[in-house]
DNA sequence: GGGCCTTTGAAGTGG
DNA sequence: CCACTTCAAAGGCCC
């Protein structure tokens, strides 16, 4: 508990906590405790929720996951718990939602008048901020409308200016957009709709319904009237990245509103917002001639557009400022030098590190191989992932092999969620059943793999080629075929999807990289 | 120093 | 009634 204000104390009755939870034996400082509603004679005492099932489960669980993992962030520590409560079988959550139970009825015993509403901040900066916003937002839509339906002149209303052309707002609307050069319109749909008798929409972003240039993509969209620049642009909606969001595109992020361009389009079935990656149709083929999609930074040069990417995203920056995407080292990280794709798929500031080239590319040798690991992995984002059963336990899956078993972990993403192309890291004192003197080796040759299929494949300039470099690259061993998933499905097109992993590893934990050669 | 991130579940809010 | 929002915990991080 921590109190935010001398006149606020916060106070969570808890199961194991030493406040009491009969009636009548309530904490000496709440003088007026169970009256209720957080008010205490003088003083105003901010009465916590109870904790729920899940709460009660991060409260035991958190210090025995920081301890496993090494992690300290709350946010990510709470991923992992959030994972393992989905784990847990029911009679164990069972406990825990029977100790929530405990806790909410003490709890009412304790403050039989307050209601979790008493917490809520309606009077808080946030929220104020927020009443605010949507003020300013209803004011703005009626003046918008208020123009609208005004029989003033466009010259003489503020929101058009025709010049010399004196028109009306609904002559204007009526005559396009060629009749109203070098200005703003923002205007209802349904005005326009009637005006024109067909069809139209806005194009929504951040909330709002907003200008889209004629022609553009969709993540292209203007500023409002009376937003200050920079809030065009980028292809944010809400605090997460959106899936299938166009990558990078445009930098409109200093773009004024949209003036000179027809602020509302023809409804058109062409036209969607979250452009399929592959057209549909048996016989559709992608635009590139490559018709090679390949996801992850694994050749950036080659693919059109990505199937799944995530790039790494600056803590605390906006979501289109995202890191680069580069070649990987040989031990998986990645080079700086590539400007950043989208950052789709659930990527969000938290979950993405920065991947910092890692230090060394030479397979580490025996002695000196522990802390040249360490030195490694520290300079990224990842931590280790310590052996499920204790250290010793590390080396069941590489029989007799003497050494020690990592895994290289997502920093912030959960505990399976190892970085991309790693897999388990083994630094070991003997030579690995197929020649390779460390697992460093492995990974050398398996991305050195990886490197030989995308030349190849960025080289091909037939399918047949193409087909070839794949099977090739199957035949390794270090790539194979996947089987036809969702993403075959949904692109409904014919080709096949690869998935390229390393050898003997559990394409789901492990597998970050897919392509898929299209016919 | 305030707010965000991140999780689930309970409860409040608003249309 | 349903969808959406807020708040419980935690601590590092960012502005």
């Amino acid at each position: 508990c921590q109190s935010s204000t001398q006149d606020r104390q916060p106070i969570t009755p808890s199961l194991d906590s030493s406040i009491p939870l009969e009636p009548g034996s309530s904490d000496s400082s709440l003088s007026g405790s169970g009256s209720g509603a957080g008010l205490v004679p003088g003083k105003w005492v901010h009465i916590k929720k109870p904790l729920n099932a899940f709460m009660l489960f991060m409260k035991e669980m958190r210090a025995r996951v920081v301890a496993e993992c090494t992690l300290k962030e709350s946010a990510a520590i709470n991923q992992i718990l959030g994972r393992r409560w989905h784990a847990l079988s029911r009679d164990e959550q069972t406990r825990f939602y029977d100790m929530a139970r405990l806790e909410k009825e003490a709890h009412q015993r304790l403050y039989p008048n307050w209601s979790a509403r008493d917490n809520y901040a309606s009077h808080s900066k946030k929220k104020k901020r927020q009443q605010q916003q949507q003020h300013q937002q209803r004011h703005h839509h009626q003046h918008i409308s208020m123009l609208l339906h005004s029989p003033a002149e466009c010259s003489s209303s503020e929101a058009y200016r025709l010049g010399s052309n004196k028109q009306s707002i609904r002559e204007c609307l009526e005559a396009g957009d060629s009749m109203c050069p070098g200005e703003e319109k923002v205007i209802a749909k349904a005005d326009i709709e009637k005006a024109t008798g067909s069809t139209w929409e806005y194009v929504e972003a951040r909330g709002s319904l907003r200008p889209a240039k004629i022609g553009g993509k969709d993540h292209e969209f203007g500023c409002l009237p009376g937003e200050p620049p920079g809030n065009g642009g980028g292809n944010r909606e809400g605090r997460n990245c959106r899936a299938g969001q166009p990558t990078g595109g445009s930098d409109l992020s200093t773009s004024r509103p949209f003036r000179g361009h027809k602020t509302l389009r023809m409804a058109d079935t062409s036209f969607s917002r979250r452009p399929q990656a592959f057209p549909s149709g048996p016989t559709a083929r992608h635009p590139d001639s490559l018709a090679l999609l390949v996801n992850s930074a694994l050749s950036p040069t080659m693919n059109t557009e990505r199937l799944a990417c995530s790039s790494p995203s600056r803590r605390g920056a906006d979501v289109s400022d995202y890191g680069f995407v580069g070649r990987r080292s040989p031990l998986g990280g990645e080079t700086a030098g590539q400007q950043g794709c989208c950052n789709h798929v659930g990527c969000s500031r938290n979950v993405c590190g920065e991947y910092p080239p890692l230090a060394t590319s030479t397979p580490f040798l025996e002695g000196s191989a522990t802390s040249s690991a360490f030195s490694a992995f520290s300079s990224c984002s990842c931590s280790f992932k310590a052996p499920d059963a204790g250290p010793t336990n590390g080396f069941t899956s590489l029989d007799s092999e003497a050494g020690v078993d990592f895994a290289c972990v997502k920093r912030g993403g959960d505990e399976d969620a190892l970085c991309d192309g790693e897999g388990d890291f083994h630094i070991s004192t003997d030579q690995t059943a197929d020649g390779c003197r460390t697992s460093s080796d492995k990974k050398m040759r398996f991305h050195s793999a990886l490197n030989e299929l995308a030349a190849a494949a960025a080289a091909a300039s037939s399918h047949a080629m193409l087909s070839a470099a794949a099977a090739a690259a199957v035949g390794s061993g270090y790539v194979r075929e996947r089987e036809r998933g969702t993403n075959y499905q949904e692109h409904n097109c014919p080709g096949r999807h690869f998935h390229v992993c390393m050898k003997g590893v559990d394409s789901s934990e492990v597998c970050s990289s897919e392509f898929f050669v299209y016919k």
